[in-house]
DNA sequence: GCCACTGTTAGCAT
DNA sequence: CATGCTAACAGTGG
């Protein structure tokens, strides 16, 4: 379940250990991951990577000649290094090699949900599926927040999850957020006086920057590049915890579906 | 063995 | 613009 806290985590270790690489070739094990002509990504070919870099819940992977690939990970995609003799098992999508050998890198996916794009443009941030994101919730302040929050009707669960209001935000961390800001996932944007709305900007800025540092959350299957588990899922105060008593007040978190996606949430202290 | 559930997003209907 | 439903897919747990 990569959001914006373990993507950031991905993207961060990648950079650190991809950027420089002469790619050699690129495979495609399960050719549905590429939207687009499987043509374009033979173009990749002998291009140095300049950048790896999130936005969203999409990596962008930039390479010379002002070719890109734009992955989304969607449920379980993951990345991580291999050396190039060790056979790839079910769940590999794709090996990109490198020049003067080394490791290669490989992407998995085991529900086979996730998206590769190919973007030639030198800018990529303006190319289609990334034009349609909101702002990045860690680059924008608490008021402009606010701000965007004023603009918009419907539940707050629904809209922290849609990825045109703020970008990155997904099922966990919309929940811890609307936790920590003591507010009801089922209220209204437009019901938020504006001390509240500051409450819900800040605890955006506050439960994102505090997954961030923490790696990400780990339930499940997920791992940042290097194998590394994140460790904000012990921080959870709500989510997955239907029934135990809220960490703030002690009343039974509540699990309601909310949206068609499971919302966990204390009925008395979230108002 | 069956079914519910998992979380993300596009696409469609309302 | 908002909401709700489904499909895309595979594994896990009851």
């Amino acid at each position: 379940m990569p959001e914006l806290p373990e993507v950031e985590t991905i993207a961060v270790g990648l950079r650190r250990r991809a950027v420089g690489l002469r790619i050699d070739e690129i495979r495609l094990l399960w050719p549905k991951l590429l939207r687009g002509a499987a043509a374009d990504l033979r173009r990749l070919r002998g291009k140095r990577i300049l950048d790896i870099r999130r936005r969203g819940k999409m990596l962008l992977v930039s390479c010379e000649g002002d070719l890109h690939l734009l992955f989304h990970l969607k449920m379980t995609g993951q990345f991580h290094w291999t050396e190039r003799a060790v056979p790839t098992d079910k769940h590999t999508r794709l090996r990109i090699a490198f020049r003067g050998g080394g490791p290669e890198l490989r992407f998995r996916d085991v529900r086979k949900f996730g998206v590769l794009r190919i973007l030639a443009t030198p800018r990529p941030l303006e190319a289609a599926p990334l034009r349609a994101l909101g702002p990045e919730p860690l680059a924008v302040s608490g008021p402009e927040i606010a701000r965007l929050l004023a603009r918009r009707k419907g539940r707050l669960k629904s809209l922290l999850l849609n990825q045109a209001f703020l970008a990155g935000i997904g099922n966990i961390y919309a929940d811890e957020i609307l936790h920590a800001a003591g507010l009801h996932p089922l209220r209204t944007s437009s019901s938020l006086t504006t001390s509240e709305a500051r409450r819900l900007a800040s605890s955006v800025a506050k439960i994102l920057n505090a997954a961030v540092e923490a790696g990400g959350s780990s339930i499940r299957d997920y791992k940042d590049a290097d194998g590394v588990d994140g460790s904000f899922q012990s921080r959870h105060r709500v989510y997955g915890r239907k029934g135990e008593p809220c960490l703030r007040c002690g009343a039974p978190v509540e699990r309601r579906v909310i949206g068609g996606r499971s919302s966990f949430f204390c009925p008395k202290c979230q108002k």
